[in-house]
DNA sequence: GCCGAAACAATTGTTGACAATCTTGTCGCC
DNA sequence: GGCGACAAGATTGTCAACAATTGTTTCGGC
């Protein structure tokens, strides 16, 4: 089950979707001879790899401590949000200054298909359809460097986005906020659809907050 | 001439250093080579010091091809400093939440020492003034990482700060907006301080963008 | 039985050599 | 005389062995 020929790029992805995917815990050490063995890599190509995910902020190198899947604090996957918040406004600002007739369309569809998939309470496709909405604002807005950075942060917040995922009740309150999002963008009101997409982020902020509150209690 | 010792921080700093200094035009080739004759440090350091530049965007190495300081076009200039507005009004807007007395006072007396500045023409004291009043701002809000995106995003305008900072007539332009800011931050109106704060990037932006016709032009 | 120090094992950091690739300069052909 | 293929040089990518550091375990003393 693995990538049989190596390769600084393969290794590297291989281990940024094994951490995604929560094979290595946050904390967890990434032993170098480990992942040689598990990748059929050289050691060069897993020490490449590592740097490389350091410099996304997914994994932490500490000098003659090895490689440890990073562990973000609640605090800091709130301030991670924040400026994803800020971000993603500034990208949908400018996709209701770029849509076009046909990316209107397309965000109308995705629309439709979230009311509906949130009244048979299907959880996965909507969730599909969140990303897909979001990848298609990001498309429209066609901001090169926003969606560098917006990559490079929801990487680091995958325990965190799956913890929020499992909170009840977050379909119901979330599609009012993209139906705003989308009727903004079509509307071609860039402030509207900041704003909208701002309270959208928000919202998940304070889910965060309630969970930080809830783990230290616990 | 230089750090007779070697170690990858050193390399990288030294390097970055160069970078900003702007002794390593845009586009302009690092061979790897040179640089271990230059820092006197090995193959090894000044590679993984490569890499960790290329992380933070200044360099952008190419398989094969080595590393060359990363030209970043007007265009991208521009939304890198879209990015920045909206991060820094974020950053503003925090402060405006959690600025104590005593730093009031700190704004108050910066401002001041601008307004001082301008009136004798002294820009070399401006600029540095600017720099104090945004680190301050900074220091205020706390946000760890709105300043490391802050910082990996100013290090890549290096070569458009210095045409920016040449424009006649800033300064008197951007001290109302600074005071602005102050004030807002000041009595404590989050929105205000965002809102003064975004004001005052977009008007570099503005100037970016005159800057990109003129290159057009010419 | 507990604490501390020293040797050991495990792991990472570094080095130098080797291989793959690109660039440059030259030669031959059109 | 210009253009294209080929070869030599230069430069980067990769690898495996060596050195340094850290964490652990064991042994001795209190």
């Amino acid at each position: 089950m693995k990538g049989v020929h190596t390769g600084v790029a393969m290794v590297r992805d291989a281990v940024r979707d094994a951490i995604l995917r929560g094979e290595y815990l946050p904390g967890e050490r990434l032993v170098e001879t480990d992942l040689i063995e598990k990748h059929g890599a050289t050691r060069f190509a897993v020490r490449s790899a590592l740097q490389d995910l350091a410099a996304e902020g997914l994994v932490e190198v500490r000098r003659h401590r090895g490689a440890h899947v990073r562990k973000v604090s609640t605090s800091e996957a709130v301030e991670i949000t924040e400026i994803r918040m800020v971000v993603e406004g500034l990208v949908a600002s400018r996709a209701a200054e770029r849509v076009s007739d046909g990316q209107a369309t397309e965000l109308d569809e995705i629309g439709a298909l979230m009311r509906r998939a949130v009244e048979v309470a299907d959880h996965r496709r909507y969730h599909d359809l969140n990303q897909r909405l979001h990848a298609l604002v990001r498309t429209i807005a066609g901001h090169t460097v926003a969606d560098r950075i917006s990559e490079t942060l929801r990487g680091q917040l995958v325990r965190h986005q799956y913890t929020l995922s499992l909170l009840p009740g977050r379909p119901q309150a979330s599609l009012p906020q993209h139906e705003r999002i989308i009727a903004a963008i079509r509307g071609r009101d860039p402030r509207a659809a900041e704003e909208a997409m701002r309270e959208h982020i928000a919202s998940v902020i304070e889910a965060l907050k309630s969970m930080e509150h809830l783990e230290a209690r616990s």
